[in-house]
RNA sequence: GCCUCUGUAGCUCAGUCGGUAGAGCAGGGGACUGAAAAUCCCCGUGUCGAUGGUUCGAUUCCGUCCGGAGGCA
């Protein structure tokens, strides 16, 4: 019988790590994390790592291992996760997917086989210099020459993707839309059970976004962020992390600290937006909604109801 | 008290030489296979401050009233 791992998503500020926790506990599991920015060493304010208290209740996996000069991608994440899984199975517990990347948490679920095809820093660059020189829609039109299936899903705007689906096409002589049929090719050797938090008003979610970016603030958000723009010149993915990144114009006297401060706040708030917007639209979702009064119990009590549900958990 | 300016989308403001209006921001929806806390796409009906008048027709012109800003005494 396969193992059933119970997966607990939702924006950020929803509950997810407290859950997380609880859960684990009551599972006899572990967290392994599915956040793209938890992974990095540092920023443990800005990216609302779990207390160290958290992690020495239950084990955490994938949190804070890699330096942040590092890259990091999907792929990476995936191969890991499944070694992960697999060593918590084999020592008897449960593995309980802890996280917002939405990308990351289907990846996993879905098995995505990644072919070994690393990002060539030499095409890409050179991808970027003919859109600037003849236009997106140029490299757009490029592209549907190559590979009409990626080209129609684009937009020539999302120049990123547009540019990864030629470097694909031009380093390996071979589609991504057929890289990515085969990537599906093998089912998930787990079943999932997916929970995700959200709130019935979405003003209530934005209201505990912005109390916790206060509370960032006072637990020393702007000495971390200012550790993380001393290096900006090495950091590859981590300087995307929300937090720090709107901090820079402060440093550099450009906008206030209020401003900045405004600032993040909103693009967390956007962040939570998208969050959502990536599962509302998934199946086998498992809704859990939550008003202003809602606490953890509550929380708990409606994961342990949709885990009573299934057989192999 | 008098004079001038001003009141249009949640906010900042365009505009209609009279035929019920449009940008930016905010906000909402969507996509998502190697940077994903990223990247990208789509979405603008609102008693045009209130009330009378002129007019076939007023948010637009005129009168009065009520907000707001400035100036003179």
């Amino acid at each position: 019988m396969k193992t059933n791992i119970l997966v607990i998503t939702g924006p950020t500020a929803s509950g997810k790590t407290a859950l997380g926790v609880e859960m684990a506990k009551r599972l006899d599991g572990e967290v392994i994390s599915a956040d793209s920015m938890q992974i990095y060493k540092g920023m443990d304010i800005a990216t609302a790592k779990p207390t160290k208290d958290e992690m020495s209740e239950v084990p955490h996996h994938l949190i804070g291992f890699l330096d942040r000069t590092e890259s990091f991608s999907v792929a990476d994440y995936v191969e890991m996760a499944n070694a992960v899984a697999e060593d918590i199975i084999s020592r008897g517990k449960k593995p309980i997917i802890v996280g917002g990347t939405g990308l990351y948490i289907s990846s996993f679920i879905n098995n995505v086989q990644f072919a070994d095809i690393k990002s060539d820093e030499s095409v890409r660059a050179r991808l970027k210099e003919e859109a600037q020189l003849y236009g997106n829609e140029y490299l757009l039109s490029k592209l549907s020459e190559c590979d009409p299936e990626t080209a129609s899903e684009l937009h020539h705007n999302n120049l990123s993707r547009v540019i990864r689906a030629l470097e694909v096409y031009e380093v390996t002589g071979k589609k991504l839309s057929d890289y990515k049929k085969e990537s599906l090719s093998q089912k998930s050797p787990y079943d999932f059970t997916v929970t995700a938090l959200t709130y019935t008003d979405r003003q209530h979610l934005y209201d505990r976004i912005n109390r916790r970016v206060d509370i960032m603030l006072e637990n020393g958000l702007l000495d971390e962020a200012y550790e993380v723009y001393k290096e900006s010149g090495k950091i590859k993915t981590a300087h995307q992390a929300i937090g720090c990144k709107e901090l820079i114009p402060y440093f550099e006297n450009t906008a206030t600290l209020d401003e900045c401060i405004e600032k993040i706040k909103q693009e967390t708030r956007r962040y939570a937006k998208r969050q959502l917007t990536w599962f509302r639209n998934k199946p086998d979702v498992n809704w859990i909604e939550a008003d202003e009064n809602s606490d953890i119990n509550f929380f708990i009590k409606k994961c342990e109801n949709i885990i009573a549900k299934q057989r192999n958990i």
